[in-house]
DNA sequence: AACTGTCAGCGAAACGATTAGCCAAGGTCC
DNA sequence: GGACCTTGGCTAATCGTTTCGCTGACAGTT
């Protein structure tokens, strides 16, 4: 590796002169600007950024842990979190804690000891405010993102969930459904409770209450949905429209209904929450709400980077975006 | 921050105890070496990896650079490769080429710059090369993944592209067709021309010669290989089968089937190379070559990891792996 | 001519860890 | 009892930067 000192003596001036030269950090005459740079040129000079982050306590990479890295909505947050802190001029580093709480505090521990100067983190468990509360003098800055695990004391980016179940189950409503079910995720965290709040209240606002034994809820996977929703077609007054949770559930959903020997939407409607992108090909289309992930993601970087670089604490900022209805071909009226 | 100097001031000890202790580098009495580990765990002290890797020149980080994050294939790639580095210890920096070389150029001088212990590049330019010629002293220890540019000097993890173009064309052309296209990825990547070449071989075993315009190639993506299928599809003498070369790609032209009103078997077979996971449940489910993504991920992680702990110099290492075909329905027999 | 102010550039001290080399104290052996 | 070895622990150098404070030259002011 070739080092700043390689380079000031290849130009004939101090180190301190190089770095003045390398950061536009004082005035360094023309001449000798000239001599510096093409000795960094020559050289092949690139600043070692691990010493630079010791010296000035800074390491330049932001982390993003995110519950289930095969889930293709945390995939396109990561894509956009790349872009995102790229033109901060961070760099990701990427952690998946695969919904265990415990990986999640050894990711986090292990985010404190690269000194990363922040982190995204989709919560699985509290250890994000423990984190937070450990170290003395100045907290490491999170924002969480998508959900919430208790009350928390972070800046957050999220959806409006129950708006996103109320929109989807409205729908199904309106297509003169009455005997709706739900396929929702963990009730521990708000993107499953709050989706199946969505639902009950849109359920409620007409009068309706749906049957107990179609509610179910579940992780949120392809195949754990698969097997919830087999087991909720295989009884004998199956519901006529399924609200499901989001969208890797669906796609496990919709590979029951062919396993089954069923139609989509001819048998039952399927309404859901998020969706897997790029498959506008493949029929039925979802019929689903959707989320800004890139607007989100965006705000969750810019409030990271907006705390990293200030210094004075300010009160957790909470930013919910809406969900927004993108109809399919997966709903049906119901047949009278 | 707490640092070692703190812990060794509580413990009434020097920091070279405490650093022995810490990495177990030397024999340190009982007595001492409980006094510090309840300082370390008093004082909440985690040794700044900074530092370390100042010291020892080594980060614990390794990058990743895809070419198309957006791609499924892959965001499989990144999810196999942070659980694999994670196990070697390692963390994991992600970045996104876009298939643009000159941000391929921008990001290994990232990566340089962070002191990454090595990379895993997925390349799209020939920056790969110089990056490692550049560096007097040791080269940065790379891996290509999933194609290769010019004749590298590097290790590599690739798939059989031949194979695989010559598999899903000697199904399609087993089921009675003759009048075959194509639409596959630039012909300058491996990954391109190697499929392109698999169907013409496989074609030319048969003594059939494809319609030179019935041939296309285009970027790796959905959009692409919709406008490209379209353009195909409104030609009068249109193929009764098309191989698509990449997963996303198969989804533009399945969209551009159902756009232009045509049905996927019964119209036109479709044959593909990789596929969009966990579509189980939508129809028709894509006929395709399948590449063991984990498999070739923990491989190159492996090669990696070999390679920054190794400090003689050894040959490039090349591992191909074979696709395997896997049946949809996306495919009918040429109707008579 | 002496004093003051500017200012380009330099020397050296951090940052937080590892580690080679050293130094007392204690034990062993003739 | 002195020479010698072992050994636990310490001091100090080092990794590659940034940055504070200083030097010395030169110009302007009286």
């Amino acid at each position: 590796m070739t080092t700043i000192k390689h380079v000031a003596r290849a130009a004939g001036v101090s180190i301190a002169t190089v770095s003045a030269v390398i950061n536009d950090s004082a005035y360094v005459s023309p001449h000798l600007r000239a001599r510096v740079l093409s000795a960094v040129k020559e050289l092949n000079y690139a600043p070692s950024t691990v010493a630079r982050n010791l010296r000035n306590g800074r390491s330049q990479l932001i982390g993003i842990v995110v519950s289930d890295l095969s889930n293709p909505f945390f995939a396109r947050v990561v894509l956009a979190a790349e872009a995102a802190v790229a033109a901060w001029g961070y760099g990701l580093v990427l952690f998946n804690s695969d919904e265990k709480p415990d990986a999640e505090k050894r990711i986090l521990n292990r985010i404190r000891m690269l000194s990363c100067d922040g982190a995204v983190v989709v919560p699985v468990g509290d250890s994000a405010q423990h984190l937070q509360r450990d170290l003395s003098g100045k907290p490491m800055p999170i924002v969480l993102f998508g959900r919430m695990v208790e009350e928390e004391r972070s800046d957050s980016v999220t959806i409006d969930n129950v708006s996103a179940g109320q929109q989807a189950t409205g729908y199904l409503l309106d297509l003169g459904h009455t005997r709706i079910g739900s396929i929702t995720g963990p009730l521990h965290l708000t993107t499953g409770r709050g989706r199946l709040d969505g639902m009950l209240a849109a359920m409620h606002a007409r009068g309706l209450a749906p049957e107990p034994r179609h509610i179910r809820s579940g992780e949120f996977r392809e195949d754990a949905a698969y097997s919830v929703a087999r087991s909720l077609f295989e009884q004998p007054d199956r519901p006529t429209a399924l609200y499901v949770a989001n969208g890797v559930m669906a796609l496990g959903v919709m590979r029951a209904i062919a396993d089954l020997g069923m139609k989509c939407p001819e048998d039952i409607s399927i309404a859901s929450t998020d969706t897997i992108p790029g498959i506008g090909g493949l029929r039925p289309r979802l019929t689903r709400t959707e989320h800004p992930v890139v607007d989100m993601t965006n705000e969750a970087i810019r409030l990271l980077v907006d705390r990293i670089s200030r210094n004075d604490a300010i009160d957790p900022r909470r930013v919910v975006f809406q969900p927004a209805l993108v109809v399919g071909e997966s709903c049906a009226p119901l047949r009278a």
